[in-house]
DNA sequence: TCCGAAGAATTTTTT
DNA sequence: ATTCTTCGGA
């Protein structure tokens, strides 16, 4: 039986909830996730010798795999049982195993890059009769995500349209034709294999199926889900048993911009009439900063929410510090020797908070300056050494052999690595006058060059065997064997830094991706899918103080945060600065705000520069919202200027 | 062709 | 709020 010493009543509550649904109102640091993972484990184990599953949805795969592993701590087999996935994983293995019912190939590709998705707007452009109008793929490929995310009907984006700024009629047009390409391409982008996954659900034989498997389903961060996300959601809870389990913060909404809405989670409740509990103890934050998170939230129009109340007591080190600067230069220079000066074991539990990344970039360099190396985490969708984006290219190529834009990334990195310039256009026809294959075309052309012998051998050995066998495992191998070879005979300085680095992110993805299923039996494309649903981020270097946008720091807990650049503009941002307090935007930005300020589990230091570049700012107005003038306490650090000038 | 005015874009990002 | 683009009139 699963232990419940460690859950208070309200969570016992929640994890010892029968059939039915229900959803969870958990605010930060109310144990939601051990909720969620406690009620998996305890109807696994309550049905042994049973053999349904349980779906997990979350966003993100570093949310499933924390879960997965917290499940299989609680039962050890539970993995056989339990799909804890992301959204979009699923959709991946829904479309490999129904796709072709609507024309989609089990192999296609996920354009994960914004140029890839670029190049097949354009075409959708060229197809569509504008009368003379110009568009401008970059200006139009936003919206056209909004109305996948959105999961508008080609037929009916006219109506979606009609408010916007453009000609409707066209617009609709270039996205019908940018839906359909890509299918006929054998490709998806990331919002259309959830729009594509619903539509294959509509059939109710799918459908059955699926909710056959699955009859109970969980879901984290509901708040955050798209239109396209929560149809999905409710495509494959079984409408008659309702077993669906949700949590949801509707405080930390904050991608409505790309597709979430508030009032969602009065929908879902509805549809389903679910009964809701709430969650509103906080084990993370210091009282204080409970305090402040809750005076800073009330400012939001909400339904029928109860504040947080502060479940872990006032200690000693739990301090909050609200300071402004006199320019941005002082406030990185402040925060960065206020970090250095702590021991270095801390200094991996802080945590540097920014509405946009490129504050960050000033904090690492200031850190710099002080001897301690700072680490900025960004998004990576692809792998950025010429040696990995070579690999990956060919292996794309390999897979589907009449991509150009793989033909132009395998010879741009070919030229980078070689110094052989392979020109694609010149290949692509040279394929398409034989076999329409740029993989052998490409290979023809890198063997008429003079080439070193080791890549000889290694082009003429490897690359055959894939482009005839598919042997990709055998590919990669030497690939890796004839990388190596080369470092040898002539080192080059990115070898054993970005290489090395990203040489460990692709063993980690391969290990993972070959968990379920045997490396003799995975596909190339099943490879490929698991490779583009992953982040190329590498860990952080160790001892590196780490620096996040607020978005990314979501569902991340430090002990001593730094929320910076609190000032008009920039949180808010000005968009919804402009817009007036009560704005839906300032709304979003007010609870991005409470979504950092909860991060913190012993110290929250708040800092505002008076000034950027040049320009005087006025504090935010969340700072006086939360009241932190009057919880601000004299630094312990004070550098002459700086406090109070 | 040049100038001013009006208008649009700017940020955040999981997959 | 600020910067960049576009359009129209002179």
């Amino acid at each position: 039986m699963v232990d419940m010493s460690l859950l208070n009543a309200n969570q016992i509550r929640a994890v010892n909830w029968g059939n039915g649904p229900l959803m969870v109102l958990a605010g930060p640091g109310s144990g939601k996730t051990r909720v969620l993972t406690s009620r998996i484990a305890r109807i696994i184990s309550k049905s042994a010798g049973e053999s349904f599953h349980i779906l997990g949805l979350t966003f993100t795969n570093k949310a499933a795999a924390e879960m997965r592993r917290r499940v299989r701590e609680l039962v050890p087999d539970a993995d056989r049982r339990v799909n804890l996935t992301t959204y979009h994983s699923f959709s991946v293995a829904i479309l490999r195993q129904h796709g072709h019912l609507l024309g989609i190939r089990p192999d296609f590709l996920i354009l994960s890059q914004e140029a890839e998705r670029r190049a097949v707007l354009d075409e959708a452009i060229a197809r569509t009769e504008t009368g003379g109008a110009k568009y401008d793929s970059r200006r139009l490929l936003p919206l056209v995500t909004r109305l996948t995310a959105q999961n508008v009907a080609a037929d009916r984006a006219t109506e979606f349209l009609q408010d916007m700024p453009g000609n409707a009629q066209h617009i609709s047009e270039i996205y019908g034709h940018y839906r359909r390409l890509m299918i006929e391409n054998g490709e998806l982008d990331y919002g259309g294999m959830v729009a594509e996954a619903l539509r294959l659900l509509e059939h109710t034989a799918v459908a059955r199926m699926i909710r056959g498997i699955y009859p109970y389903v969980c879901v984290d961060e509901f708040q955050d889900t798209s239109m396209a996300e929560y149809q999905l959601l409710c495509s494959v809870v079984d409408p008659d048993t309702k077993n669906l389990f949700v949590v949801a913060d509707d405080d930390q909404t904050i991608y409505e911009w790309s597709g979430a809405d508030p009032k969602r989670l009065k929908h879902l409740r509805q549809r389903f009439d679910m009964t809701v509990m709430e969650l509103p103890e906080n084990y993370r934050c210091p009282p204080k900063v409970v305090e402040m998170a809750n005076g800073l939230i009330a400012n939001n129009p909400r339904f029928d929410r109860t504040d947080s109340v502060a479940g872990k007591a006032e200690e000693a080190d739990h301090i909050i510090r609200a300071m402004k600067f006199d320019t941005t230069e002082e406030e990185a220079e402040w925060v960065a020797k206020d970090i250095a000066g702590r021991p270095a074991s801390e200094r991996g539990r802080c945590a540097v908070l920014s509405r946009n990344w490129w504050a960050l970039e000033q904090i690492v360099a200031a850190l710099e300056t002080h001897g301690v190396h700072g680490h900025l985490h960004v998004r990576k969708n692809e792998f950025a050494n010429d040696r990995m984006v070579w690999l990956h290219s060919i292996l794309r190529l390999a897979n589907s052999r009449q991509d150009y834009n793989q033909l132009l990334l395998a010879c741009r990195s070919f030229y980078d690595l070689e110094g052989i310039n392979l020109v694609a256009a010149n290949i692509a026809s040279e394929a398409m006058i034989r076999d329409g294959d740029y993989l052998r075309a490409w290979t023809r052309a890198a063997l008429r060059e003079s080439l070193d012998p080791a890549a000889r051998s290694f082009l003429e050995g490897a690359v055959s065997g894939l482009t005839d066998r598919l042997d990709f495992w055998g590919f990669v191998r030497g690939c890796f064997e004839w990388l190596e070879r080369r470092q040898e005979s002539s080192p080059a300085p990115d070898y054993e830094t970005e290489y090395r680095i990203e040489k460990a992110v692709w063993d980690g993805l391969v290990t993972e991706a070959t968990v379920d299923v045997a490396r003799e039996r995975m596909t190339l494309s099943a490879l490929l899918q698991q490779i583009d649903l992953h982040s190329k981020e590498p860990p952080a270097p160790k001892g590196a103080v780490p620096c996040y946008t607020i978005f990314t720091s979501k569902g991340l807990e430090f002990d001593h945060t730094y929320l910076i650049r609190l000032v008009e503009g920039e949180l808010p941002d000005w968009r919804a600065s402009n817009k007036g307090s009560e704005s839906r935007e300032v709304c979003e930005e007010r609870r991005i705000c409470f979504v950092a300020v909860t991060r913190t589990q012993k110290s929250l230091t708040l800092t505002w520069p008076l000034s950027i570049s040049g320009r005087s700012r006025k504090p935010s107005r969340f700072l006086a919202e939360m009241g932190a003038e009057q919880n601000m306490t004299e630094p312990p650090i004070t550098a002459p200027g700086l406090y109070g000038s």
